[in-house]
DNA sequence: GCCATCCATCGACGGTTGTCAATATCGACT
DNA sequence: AGTCGATATTGACAACCGTCGATGGATGGC
């Protein structure tokens, strides 16, 4: 499974940002891709989740009272966040770890704003 | 119609943001509901062309021909945009003038990284 | 070996979304 | 008034998405 796949924000021309010049269809692509993964509130509040927790890591039986949601539901969310690059997982035991990619999240805001 | 009403960035804690702490469902629902216009290669490449234009702005009939859809769905992605807080919409004559809105983007980043 | 637990996958269902053709609205010009 | 050109709105349709129940796999303990 391909994780996240922007175009490399330090290329050539440092920090391509939208509002810099006409994205083509192919970037825009791209990074339509990634936002739809975090467009979703079920989505943020998991991210959040795991951002904050022990360790800035979760198992899925963690998650699943705090967003209230069937098992079934959070284990799809996490596979798209973790498909998207904004995840790891990790398994131990019988447990799946998921944590924050450092960084993903930074290099989503840099396409927004200027650095 | 209402315009982007994110929890302000700099309320009593200053920089709320997604990695923080857990977000709150209502928290989430607005980010996700702004990210979500955001996301769509369409909506980005029209928010790119108004944002690099001649005096960042650009009425409709310049838009057709970038993105190459029909006129009623270029209208349809500007309205949501518009909605969203993206844009704003001026009329002269018989053209609309879509432009950026300030500090828009930059609000919506701030949740997603450190400032 | 057997069962219990944690998690992923599958199939199905309703709701949302992107798109277009057709139509309506509004402003400018004759 | 009448027409033309630029946008917005409506209605319809296919595709996609979020959700769940049911099922399947893997791991650890008895």
């Amino acid at each position: 499974m391909p994780t996240m796949n922007l175009p490399l924000v330090a290329d050539a021309t440092c920090c391509a940002r939208l509002v810099k010049e006409p994205l083509d269809a192919a970037a825009a692509d791209d990074l339509a891709h990634t936002l739809k993964a975090l467009a979703d509130p079920v989505r943020l509040r998991l991210l959040s989740i795991v951002a904050s927790a022990e360790g800035a890591e979760a198992c899925v039986c963690d998650l699943l009272e705090p967003v209230g949601l069937s098992q079934p539901t959070v284990s799809h969310h996490l596979k798209v966040l973790t498909e998207a690059g904004f995840l790891t997982r990790t398994k131990r035991g019988t447990w799946a770890f998921y944590a924050l990619v450092p960084g993903a999240l930074e290099e989503v805001a840099q396409w927004l704003t200027a650095p």
